[in-house]
DNA sequence: TATACACTTGAAGAGTTTTGCAAGTGTTAG
DNA sequence: CTAACACTTGCAAAACTCTTCAAGTGTATA
């Protein structure tokens, strides 16, 4: 049987709180679907290349096809998915269809993945 | 017809009439490609749900199973693939083995998501 | 040492996703 | 209206992922 004389016993009492709701057991079902959604979407290269292109600014489907020398059918695909999840806007305009960030809060989650990812490995004291 | 600011409408066979920055890699290759890793890690309900419990503080394997509800395997089958992307870290004692956000940069990133999904649908002008 | 406990790993099956090609839609030009 | 251009979508094969169960590793205790 497990003794938590151990340590500090990680208890669920969260004794920080008077009317809140102390014991939520996720931050929404609903809520953490749509963030694995989300990270889903964007978790592919050839996708979060798309993404970090378009945080440069908005462009058109040829424009990207040109840019990763990809078929016009491969980006309009994945540019469908990450549109699914609203991590990008279409603006259309004459022939062309522009894409660019759905809004700043996907730039800054682009840019705190990618901050995190281009840092080496975290220091690890013991089994890693 | 287009309106007077046309962004230099590319209605010729040739679209790349743009004067916007060059466009090549601001991230690496290497750095794009861990990111994408890392979203595809916590691309995934139970695994995201995992990662926000512990977000919350550290946890032994069985602690997180009784939370969850799911088999020991499950969760450790989970917490390994949170663990090669470095999202979570892990600590000995004795017979139990806690678990815990690698480091503050993904308990942000849990943070960022995880406000962004529970926000209700960003108001869209035009086609949607 | 042997046993129980806590966790990890391997492998197979089911389910889902990506991909490439071809056909389809919408828009402008003639 | 017809043609060309820019992009989108459908479909089927291939690739990948998640789950589950059984067996394996490491640690503490009798």
């Amino acid at each position: 049987m497990i003794h938590d004389s151990d340590r500090s016993a990680p208890s669920e009492t969260t004794p920080h709180s008077h009317d809140h709701a102390p014991r939520r057991t996720t931050v929404g079902p609903a809520a953490l679907a749509r963030a694995a959604g989300l990270f889903r979407a964007a978790g592919d290269p050839a996708r979060l290349r798309l993404l970090e292109i378009l945080s440069q600014g908005e462009l058109c489907v040829s424009e990207v096809a040109a840019l990763t020398g990809d078929d016009l059918s491969a980006i309009s695909q994945r540019l469908r998915i990450l549109r699914a999840e609203h991590l990008v806007a279409r603006r259309r305009e004459g022939k062309h269809v522009f894409y660019a960030l759905a809004d700043s809060h996907v730039a800054d989650l682009l840019r705190a993945v990618l901050a995190h990812a281009s840092e080496p490995a975290a220091p690890h004291a013991d089994g890693d």
